[in-house]
DNA sequence: TTACTCATTGAGTATGAACTCAACGAGGTG
DNA sequence: CACCTCGTTGAGTTCATACTCAATGAGTAA
């Protein structure tokens, strides 16, 4: 790759790489195309000639996040017993917590296209951890009061509902962290009952 | 009152009525001021004669509706069992859904001062049901494995949950209504056990 | 009836933010 | 070296939308 070239990437990194730590401060939506510009030492329109419309931006920003976080938790979890697999999806999550959180709280207002790849995204994620449920349900011969599914579209909808509500709960530090041990108790309680059929 | 305060509180009214059903079918943030007025039938400056700024507007729509709410759940509710309690504040969501599921899918765009409202109405009907709840208890002899707080915090979040993700998860009906027996599930399981108490 | 009040009107203003484009100059090419 | 290419620049444009204000005329009071 030629210098020029070379410049043109780097200058293209560098705005995904400063867009992506504001939005995870700022929020989305209140991260202006010139405040990136700024922060990443570059002119308004040089922002335009990387990326056609703001929303591209951002989609490209989401979409690397996403592949990132999803690639990292398939690898982390692969031959994994199913406690493990949950505590490590909770640790990934307390890692790119600032960034999550904002998406879950913004995912209303971006575009209808974004939205349904966060979600699609998710998804896989809830269906790997439902199937790795299943299979040590069947390993260890437990029959849940409740519907496998059930249960972990539950613990899913618990772990959305924190990082979307971390800002208005006040939590400066994480709040999957925080509510981790009760996520762990609500999920073992679904699993073996009050501590009458262990 | 004479003729004139009689029209101008009419033109008021007529307003805010109207900017509340547009709130719940389009959302707060898209809902422009010029569609209000226009849906009216009042011009666009009648508007900003009769509420400062578009905030002080949504501001007083959101304390009407949110102050109805928390009466009507009171009144409901004086002297109930606890289940009836419950229920009764389900049907009553699944009354005001599209309302309050706009109000939750939002709440992290409207201003500092409307989401401390709506998260202090909400805690007060919290505690309220809490304290229903430790009555109950109490009054059955029933000791949870949970403590009572963590599982009504619990059953909160999730209605919360599913007000927001209504639109995403794309129920056209009442996602209240579609999760209930689901919540009443997860309540009675946490409360009684995988069947083993009761 | 006459003079005044004030709710209403809607074209106009202000503001903010995404996006454009002609000019520039470092880098490549013959 | 001479010429061309193209990434970068930033002042300017466009557009959306909240908000203003002078004019209007129905309602009120003497």
């Amino acid at each position: 790759m030629n210098k020029r070239d070379a410049q043109k990437t780097a200058t293209r990194n560098k705005i995904i790489d400063i867009a992506e730590k504001l939005f995870a401060i700022q929020g989305i939506v209140s991260t202006k195309t010139i405040d990136i510009a700024k922060a990443a030492g570059v002119a308004h329109g040089t922002l335009f000639s990387h990326f056609e419309t703001r929303d591209i931006l951002v989609e490209t920003i989401l979409n690397r996040k996403l592949e990132d976080f999803q690639k990292q938790f398939l690898e982390i979890n692969s031959n994994q017993e199913f406690h493990c697999v949950i505590n490590s999806l909770l640790d990934l999550l307390v890692e790119h917590e600032p960034f999550f959180s904002v998406v879950f709280r913004e995912l209303s207002i971006v575009n209808q296209n974004l939205r349904n790849l966060i979600v699609y995204r998710f998804s896989i994620i809830e269906l790997y951890v439902l199937h790795m449920f299943e299979n040590f349900l069947s390993a260890n011969g437990i029959s849940t009061a409740m519907k496998p599914e059930v249960i972990i579209q539950h613990i899913f909808s618990l772990i959305i509902h924190y990082l979307n509500f971390r800002e208005i709960l006040n939590y400066k530090e994480s709040i999957i962290l925080g509510k981790k041990d009760d996520l762990i108790e609500v999920l073992n309680f679904m699993i073996y009952g009050g501590g009458c059929n262990e």
